[in-house]
DNA sequence: CCTCTTCCGCATCGGTCGCTACAGAAGTGC
DNA sequence: GCACTTCTGTAGCGACCGATGCGGAAGAGG
């Protein structure tokens, strides 16, 4: 009857779990999937491998978590954009928000969910498939965004959402690629804009 | 005085080198540069570590001869296109071909350019940022191409010629990765025509 | 034939990979 | 104090990484 009300028995964890996972994010983001290794990762969240498999469970499901923060976190921005009010400025709020996150100083280049793991070797191609469902989720969930907008009549009823959609977001990893070559953000937000001016194409 | 004109001396190479090429290219292209460990490179050539090694020098050789290889093979239309009549014709051959070469039946999908090294360990940076500068080499061909035609008055003289390269590169490159995860190719084409109806920008 | 040069198959190098067994430390509840 | 649960540091696992040493095989030139 009595509600559990006291912690966990046993030794509490010695390590800010989110923290750590920030961490290993950032190493995820700026060397990819495979060219993280075990012992950077480890390095980088200040904890033995023991205390990361008892947290995280291997490799493959820190990355998982990792992505997932890095969604709510320097991704946030997609969801953000898709309630804007008008899918115009969804459009432009999402290659603004991509440029931001993929060429922010004092964070790695480019986006965890392109360059990740786009292309891996054999061990790794749940991870690569993991990223590729990421990458058309958010293209599908700004379809459907574009479908409503073209529902409420604010779109031509002509316009094609996914084809809509899939430019936007082709725009958007594109500038994750440029970004993660060390192009500039200035230079990213001119062609972006040159890229919307002309809406809906 | 005498012209060299027998053959090198000693025992022949067993394998054709262009052949050995053109399948480590391949491994690269699918698994990209870490991904592709030497078991599996060697193992598609269908030669041993040890000829490998002569014939190339290295891990790091063999990825660079297979990116020229790339590039003279695969992705030669970026060289075709700079050679269109026009600059609408150029980018429109840039796209096709994009399209073409990541979305082929029986080839690893996606461009090795973008997803043999988008973000890696310390141990292949190099690769990585041959991989930026082979990139960033071809924005700028198109670039010059792209300021021929203001010069020529074929483009408006009020027209950005580095801003114009950069959307076509981007779209190019997103497109790569919309490829490397599976998107068809009937879909990019259509957005990629609709996205050079208005033109230029 | 012999000699010379190069190539190739086998074995293996030290290092690192992702991962785990074990024992002791450090907390909680009684 | 005690028993119990959980975490952590060390040490090491087998497997694979990229890269070589070596000796014999194989062809070219004489």
């Amino acid at each position: 009857m009595a509600t559990k009300q006291s912690g966990p028995i046993g030794r509490p964890r010695g390590f800010d779990t989110d923290e750590a996972l920030e961490r290993a994010m950032l190493v995820f983001w700026e060397q990819g999937y495979e060219g993280a290794s075990l012992a950077t990762l480890t390095g980088a969240m200040g904890i033995s491998t023991t205390s990361m498999y008892a947290a995280f469970g291997n490799k493959e499901e820190l990355f998982r978590k990792a992505l997932e923060r890095y969604t709510e976190g320097p991704s946030a921005y997609l969801a953000r954009a898709l309630d804007e009010p008008t899918a115009h400025r969804t459009a432009t709020a999402i290659l603004a928000g991509t440029i931001r996150t993929t060429t922010r100083p004092a964070h790695p280049r480019g986006c965890l969910g392109v360059q990740g793991a786009l292309a891996t070797g054999d061990s790794a191609q749940a991870v690569r498939d993991l990223l590729a469902a990421w990458r058309n989720d958010g293209c599908v969930r700004l379809r459907d965004r574009f479908r409503r907008a073209v529902d409420e009549g604010e779109l031509p009823p002509e316009t094609d959402p996914g084809l809509l959609s899939r430019y936007v977001t082709t725009l958007a990893f594109g500038i994750a690629v440029q970004a993660a070559g060390g192009v500039g953000r200035d230079e990213l937000q001119e062609m972006a804009d040159a890229a919307l001016r002309n809406w809906p194409l």
